[in-house]
DNA sequence: CTTGACCCTGGACCGTGGTCCAACCTGCAA
DNA sequence: TTGCAGGTTGGACCACGGTCCAGGGTCAAG
């Protein structure tokens, strides 16, 4: 307990010294107090909210995220609602990527069963899926969002 | 059919034209031919590649697989084993980003559920999780591979 | 002859989440 | 005193898959 310089923080955290004051400079730690020499001093509240953020990301949260849900957490006019937001939206994005996801897989699953081991590789369903004409491309002016699974 | 100014290409595959001059640098389309001007010229074989890409990349494959995949349609010499690989490989990533996901949303589909609406912030069962202590890291000195569902 | 649409090149830039580097400063031990 | 581990800064660089831009050339229509 009590105060760290950034290395120990970060053996503390698990992260690297240079991912600490990234942190800072995108506010997700709060600039820290120096000693003379313009050392930075960290205290058991940076390492709670490293240890916060590293659980937020392993949810799927991105930093910009969670750095929301640190603001929350310190401040004392928020709501449970405004949280409950977030994770909402955060639920339908994973069900979405489930959905694609698992469709994509079931595609390559059905492919690589038919797929004949010798032979030659033009002859693979996976590449005739491939090459199989598409529909032809109609614009629709849409912009954003690129094909994959994201 | 016929040929195509990069124009037209990109019209046609729905992609920019930019993304085709990119795609060339990278190696998944061949130099084609020029105008005396320098123009690219384009065939069919040119249009089906693109969505051959395409449809690549909307099964999850990187550009670079994509290109591997380009490369085993047009070797007269590669099996479908090689095609049944890189497929194979993409199936087991799948699986494991399935897996992963789906664990991710049901705890927060399990921390939505118990989270009320009013009442501070700091009472929401997200936050609480988020805040909760971590068994102290220790070093493992591995590399590579952060948090997150990838 | 000019206009406009299209094409060329090389290079910068985007988001995301860092990582690495040079050049410098500090604090402690031998 | 010197060495070395640690700290500081600003800025470059990574993957990935593009996207955009400036400064020029080309080509057909009016």
């Amino acid at each position: 307990m009590g105060t760290f310089k950034i290395g120990q923080l970060a053996a503390a955290a698990g992260v690297g010294r240079d991912t600490i004051r990234y942190y800072e400079r995108n506010g997700l730690l709060p600039a820290p107090d120096r000693t003379a020499a313009g050392y930075r001093l960290y205290g058991d509240v940076d390492l709670d909210r490293l240890n916060f953020i590293r659980s937020a990301q392993e949810l799927g949260f991105t930093l910009e995220q969670a750095r929301q849900l640190l603001t929350l957490t310190v401040s004392d006019t928020a709501t449970a609602a405004a949280v409950l937001e977030i994770t909402l939206a955060k639920i339908k994005e994973a069900e979405g990527r489930l959905e694609r996801l698992s469709h994509i897989r079931d595609i390559l699953r059905d492919l690589a069963q038919d797929c004949p081991g010798e032979a030659p590789a033009s002859e693979c369903p996976i590449l005739v899926y491939l090459a199989a004409k598409r529909r032809p491309y109609q614009d629709k002016a849409m912009k954003k969002e690129p094909p994959g699974e994201r």
